[in-house]
DNA sequence: ATAGGTGCAAACAGTTTGCATGTAT
DNA sequence: ATACATGCAAACTGTTTGCACCTAT
């Protein structure tokens, strides 16, 4: 029912090769390089069906929009360099975070995004 | 420089009104309420000088879009229902969050959301 | 009287969809 | 051969801007 074409190829190894969260032009630039004269409607609907299968997840960046990562890396939260303007990934998750829920509140899920300097801008800062 | 409206203080007190954060289009409706054929535009302008003024902040909900709320109010997150899409203010802040940042990475804020179902939507479930 | 504010419509950015063509099966 | 996938352009949504008119000062 899915067929296996360059674009859909060029598209997740892009995701595979970026270890950080890519948006949907980064990841058109990106794969375009294994697939020149990518569409950008492609890699939307490529990302959509990646997501419904499970292989990729969204990343949602306060302020930044909306990027994918691949899936299946366990609960993680992320951190957005406000110079380079870079979404990383950050491992783990403490969370004390539901401790002040109001009664009658119940929890399904939480995102946590961090902004500052990453390793590379704050160097020499 | 900045003149007294009747649609300045509509957006403003729909904002006060309200104890939650508001999407532009929820800000328009009420504010219409007071200020009958009040423009989308006019939101957005009034909505971004508040915010330069430090009267409002911007809430980024994940998936959803931007909300905007009454500053001021201190260093908190939110909560978004899945339920019936309200989006509440939570206090306080449990920040281990910060425990386990990458070598090198500095921090400068963070976003906390938590989505679940709120009281209302969760009774009788 | 006049500068700043408003509503409308046009312009934009990001995303989705329709359609004719291309291609994996 | 055929049905799904692609690229392009049009459509949509959320937001911004230009402009003629309006109104607080």
């Amino acid at each position: 029912m899915t067929r296996d074409t360059r674009q859909k190829r060029a598209i997740r190894s892009a995701f595979e090769r970026a270890n950080r969260p890519l948006s949907p032009e980064q990841a058109r630039s990106e794969a375009a390089r294994e697939s020149a004269g990518l569409g950008i409607a492609t890699v939307y609907r490529t990302v959509r069906s990646l997501l419904e299968d499970g292989q990729l997840s969204l990343v949602d960046i306060p302020g930044r929009g909306t990027y994918y990562e691949l899936a299946g890396k366990g609960h993680h939260h992320h951190f957005a360099c406000e110079d380079c303007g870079a979404v990383f990934e950050l491992e783990g998750c403490n969370s004390g975070i539901y401790d002040r829920l109001p009664l009658g509140f119940c929890t399904r899920g939480h995102d946590v995004t961090i902004f500052g300097s990453c390793a590379g801008c704050s160097r020499g800062r």
